[in-house]
DNA sequence: GGAAATTAGTTGCGTTTGCAACTATTCTTG
DNA sequence: CAAGAATAGTTGCAAACGCAACTAATTTCC
């Protein structure tokens, strides 16, 4: 019992990777736009689930599910970024409960001045030390463990 | 310019999915954790990194470092598994300004409480999606990339 | 050998999170 | 078509986090 994995037998290895790798590129890419002077990562989520959605807007369940945050964050950080002036809150037309998360044009300003300091750091931390078919390999196995954790039938990423 | 990607061309799909993969996971396996009425996962990872260190202790920035934290978010971290009794703090005999993070018995317990549910959501959520041989092309992967992000050279995962 | 720099760990403070409760609207179904 | 259930979104509050400042001990090196 010293050892989990000698409990019926699971190597929890890539599990352990998964996550240390995770934590430690995560705490790199917030550190290195917070030197660059540019909001957290969240903002940039945000902004670009808006920007592939139609109209440029979601409705905030709908954002809420594209970024995997809580109902309750996601109420906040639409507040900080409404606050910034990067996204708009619209009230539905056809649901008096609901409201949309709208781009606006200073939102799409700065997801496009973000983009070049994260993708930066995709590539150095990330993409750099995948092959091609490492890659394909790790598309495929995630895609397959996203989906079963959402019950499939899930839209994009 | 509206598509990411169409910039010197880097697939981000992998990282997308790593992201995204990780959050809905974690989410899950948390939540797990409270309907059981166990701890949280960090709660897991320092009791378990003490557990396999020497003499079950490690100090406090070894501790930090071991658990991917910042020193004064595991400062608090001990405060809260010390106040629950599963791990003790022991002032260092050679480095008084040194403080160890000790495994209690309590702790242990804990530890070894914790797993069984930890370990079933790793399988359902995780490795059961996973063929061996992705498993181990996601082990060399994600070791490279770890290594590398920390300027290699650091022990365990 | 002693001033300056470094390292270990903690703490204060403002921000963010997580959870449950709450309002308001829409859907269900008898 | 009305009562009850479900859904959308927000908010209050306590807990947790990130950062910078702080104390104390140790190392560096002139």
């Amino acid at each position: 019992m010293r050892n989990p994995k000698s409990k019926s037998t699971v190597s929890t290895t890539t599990w352990a990777l998964f996550l240390t790798t995770h934590a430690v590129l995560l705490e790199k890419i917030e550190a290195t736009l917070k030197v660059a002077e540019l909001p957290p990562l969240e903002w940039y989520d945000v902004l670009w689930a808006l920007e592939r959605a139609p109209q440029h807007r979601l409705r905030m369940h709908e954002l809420a599910h594209s970024v995997v945050l809580s109902r309750s964050n996601l109420t906040r950080l639409v507040d900080r970024l409404e606050a910034a002036g990067l996204v708009e809150r619209q009230s539905a037309a056809d649901d008096k409960r609901g409201a949309y998360g709208v781009l606006t044009s200073a939102g799409l300003a700065m997801r496009e001045k973000m983009w070049p300091a994260y993708r930066d750091c995709i590539v150095d931390l990330f993409n750099q030390h995948l092959s091609k078919d490492e890659q394909g390999i790790m598309n495929g196995a995630l895609r397959r463990i996203l989906d079963a954790a959402r019950d499939s039938a899930d839209e994009g990423i």
